[in-house]
DNA sequence: TAGATTGTTAATCGATTAACAATC
DNA sequence: TAGATTGTTAATCGATTAACAATC
């Protein structure tokens, strides 16, 4: 049975690298899997498999294992990628593009539905198969698609107005690729932070540190 | 005093942050900062960050605070921010195009030598300010340049042959944005993994949590 | 039935928070 | 000196791992 337990950020977070590997399995065209399989598979202990599972209800049979299919339907209903949400994207700079052609959106649960910019030079141009939309054009859009989710490409300086309008419109919701705090600014909102300079960044510790501590043996 | 003691992802991961806030307070000219007021401009405890703080060393002064500027000096040392490593990027589709524009890599302890992709169309493209350069070229200019990190923006198919022409070469450090669990294949790697895909399920997974919350109240 | 593997409780481990003596 | 705030030890909390009874 499904807990009443919250549960937590450290579990949630695993999920969609469960999905992945379920997926890979079921390409392969294994039918079944068992929590000690999968764990050597991933890297994890067999334990924290099924702790984790079970969060979400029993998915196995006892002396048997998971059946592959079965369990990654159940994660992709967890998810929520059966139902995906409608989305804009503000911001049609680098990363703006790149992540509306190189995202597989609708397989992760949600659905662009319109990309918008202030510059004259980006708005009006074909993005994959979209229009870039203009500033002015969002309220009305985000009223008539019955918009979810921000996705914000903005300068970090834009981070704090773009916010606004969009909670204006209802948006609470938001994956954000810039430095402004969304979640510490304002209250009730979901906020999934990619902060690619502090990803870098410990990259550039773990590299100096671990040359540090070849120069000491 | 730094201890012997090995330092968690947990404190590292915050390490970033950390630099960003203290980056702002010297941009608003502010000279020192207690642990509480940082604690509660950053949403964290006091005591967290005092003890985060003192695995690298004793940077602060009894009845007095942290030095703004000092404190932002010593945490750029530890990121290694000031002797950027040399790096090349592999694949320059959008999202390597992106990467390569939008990112502030010498301020992140990065110095981007080289771009590398394997497309015709592509290749001798310029991207920023540097050419793309052909796979053929990559052994020659991390040679060259002494590269020791690789940035993997390549398709999911192509992460296992470009993360081993890489390790040929000797680089062992990866940005890794495809899906190829590269720290799981080759020994003694240094793995930074940017999933947005998994980042964009867990939103998914949030709102649709909190929207099952409100229709149970 | 015997063997396998789950679901779940208990034990361990690590990270965060609280408390306080040291000291500027 | 008195007040403030650190550095650090101790207490708490949460997450991971181990163990095992339940059961397919």
């Amino acid at each position: 049975m499904s807990k009443d337990r919250e549960i937590s950020m450290s579990v949630i977070r695993r999920l969609p690298r469960y999905y992945r590997f379920l997926y890979n399995l079921k390409q392969e065209g294994k039918t079944r899997i068992s929590s000690s399989k999968l764990a050597s598979l991933m890297g994890l202990t067999a334990s924290q498999i099924r702790q984790d599972l079970n969060c979400f209800g029993e998915f196995g049979q006892q002396g048997y294992g998971y059946m592959v299919d079965q369990l990654y339907d159940e994660i992709s209903k967890i998810l929520g990628i059966e139902n995906p949400s409608p989305a804009v994207i503000i911001g049609i700079g680098n990363m703006g593009k790149a992540i509306s052609k190189y995202m597989d959106f609708e397989n992760r649960g949600i659905v662009i539905t319109g990309l918008f910019d202030d510059s004259p030079e980006v708005i009006g141009e074909t993005v994959g198969n979209m229009k870039v939309k203009s500033m002015e054009e969002l309220e009305h859009s985000c009223n008539q698609y019955q918009v979810e989710v921000g996705i914000l490409c903005v300068p970090n300086e834009a981070g704090p107005e773009v916010t606004k309008q969009l909670i204006k419109t209802g948006v609470k919701t938001f994956w954000n690729f810039t430095h402004y705090d969304i979640a510490y600014n304002h209250e009730d909102t979901i906020v999934e932070n990619v902060h690619l300079d502090d990803s870098l960044m410990t990259l550039s510790y773990r590299l100096n540190k671990s040359k540090k501590d070849k120069q000491n043996t």
